[in-house]
DNA sequence: CGGTATCCTACCTGATACTG
DNA sequence: CAGTATCAGGTAGGATACCG
């Protein structure tokens, strides 16, 4: 592979560095990948982004929506009900999220050292 | 999009959100992609991972090596001198891993909002 | 040069309770 | 349902000093 990022990657406290905490944060990635199956509900999220507390799914979701790569759409009904989708944006860094994170799928079992899962 | 990760990303506790934690982490993504320029010394890498601190770059490199990720070269000579370099598997995992990297760059700026960088 | 060892802090996590 | 508030506790990460 040729030099991609010649002369350090990113300087420190750059916006880029910023933005890649964000969408490499723990739960960041799960819930952005997670998206990418369509509009989902907190309650959703929660189940599909299994093992985040509610403190953080909230933290991430306002990270993201204040980023642009998250909708929040609130429906005036109730009980309340909340949906969150990918931007444009979103789905854009989805895409090239999604094979990083089948990467890792495919290689787990090999590198880790499967305790069954 | 079509579905990805349909029911849930990654099952809590799996082996793959070990992985995933290791190559998503602060650190081991800028470790990973500064070593796309070639091997590189302990040293290099300090300076082109702007911000590291001993302790992480330390911790992170033998995470990576742990999972084969990377390549330790030690040469038994005085002073000393050791080489890092990625493995074929982590050449793989890097090729997936520089478009998000890329992506990122490109658009920090706008979401963001630069703070002099 | 290429690291350990030590201490210390900030954030993440978990549990619980409460609200529109 | 979809959150916010609070607090105790643990762990990832940072600063500093030292070593072969």
């Amino acid at each position: 592979m040729e030099s991609v990022f010649p002369g350090g990657v990113f300087p420190a406290g750059c916006p880029s560095r910023v933005l890649l905490d964000h969408v490499t944060s723990k739960w960041g990635v799960l819930v952005l990948v997670s998206l990418t199956d369509g509009p989902q509900r907190w309650s959703d999220l929660r189940r599909r982004a299994e093992g985040v507390s509610e403190k953080m799914l909230a933290q991430t979701l306002r990270t993201l929506e204040a980023d642009g790569l998250v909708h929040r759409d609130q429906k005036p009904v109730m009980p309340p009900r909340v949906d969150y989708s990918l931007t444009p944006l979103g789905e854009e860094l989805a895409e090239v999220m999604v094979p990083l994170l089948r990467w890792v799928g495919r290689h787990a079992d090999d590198i880790i050292g499967a305790p069954a899962c």
